[in-house]
DNA sequence: CTGTATGCAAAACCTTTGCATTGTT
DNA sequence: AACAATGCAAAGGTTTTGCATACAG
């Protein structure tokens, strides 16, 4: 799975990565265990989005199981720390939830590139839907198209 | 899996839709076979979002085997007859791709229950992207929420 | 010390595929 | 008649789960 090309805005050195996991992870009432560090610190350093195989191979052998990354990435998506996507794909893609970052990807139907934009009208939508009683709104976007390269 | 509430705009009567089925299929270059065209009138009599699992049940029994609804889904996909879902399940869901009718969905983070809205954060992006020289652009916009009644 | 998290292996689930048969044009 | 679609059963891939062990608070 490729990677899209982004930068973060925060560039946070080690120290600060490691806390803030701790922060991030006390605050949303899960144990602060190795496994969840190192996956948690694996996507605020690299911008996904990424597969579990992704982030198996990412993470240093005998970092933990399959099934520990399963199970501690539901935890982060439910918590809010980490979106899932699946694009056109049956498997899923996560990546860290910056809220310093709101953004979408677009996707080439073709090579399966993967880009960032920063373009979402979301407001409006979201103030209709409040007025109207919804709580904790959150959204997928992911737009699909031919890239220029693929045009050949 | 719910259906959100939702009327289609075009009222038709069986024998509109049972031509409307033919026309669609041939345009595609889909041979007019018995499955393909009880699957397309399903989806265009019912208003989805529906998985493989609801249409096996609202097809008369012994229409086809699950096999063929995959494949014929895939290909009214393909064809952009169709559009497929997943929301935050690990299976697809799938609806009629009325041109009348560009609509998305808000899925209730507790009931599951399933509602319709036409606005759409689109329009703008689609500009940009072309004058970038993205070619055959096409999105999924979903929204997620608690809906007033999952409340209390 | 108590309760939670993890590893391992198996199971569950959705979807696809191979091949013989049937149906469409 | 030629080609494509289907049914059936098996396989493939992803994700979840049960249980014994290890770890966090």
């Amino acid at each position: 799975m490729s990677t899209c090309k982004h930068h973060h805005s925060h560039h946070q050195n080690d120290q600060e990565i490691d806390q803030l996991c701790n922060e991030l992870l006390k605050k949303n009432k899960l144990s602060v265990t190795g496994p969840r560090k190192m996956i948690l610190t694996l996507l605020i350093k690299e911008h996904g989005p990424f597969s579990v195989e992704d982030i198996l191979h990412k993470l240093p052998e005998n970092t933990c199981d399959q099934a520990t990354v399963y199970r501690c990435l539901n935890q982060f998506v439910e918590s809010n720390l980490v979106t899932s996507t699946n694009f056109n794909k049956d498997f899923a893609l996560f990546e860290f939830n910056d809220p310093h970052h709101h953004h979408h990807h677009i996707v080439c139907k073709i090579c399966h590139k993967v880009e960032s934009f920063d373009e979402c009208l979301i407001d409006p939508i979201l103030e209709k839907l409040t007025s109207e009683g919804y709580k904790e709104i959150s959204h997928k976007f992911e737009i699909f198209a031919v890239c220029k390269n693929c045009q050949k």
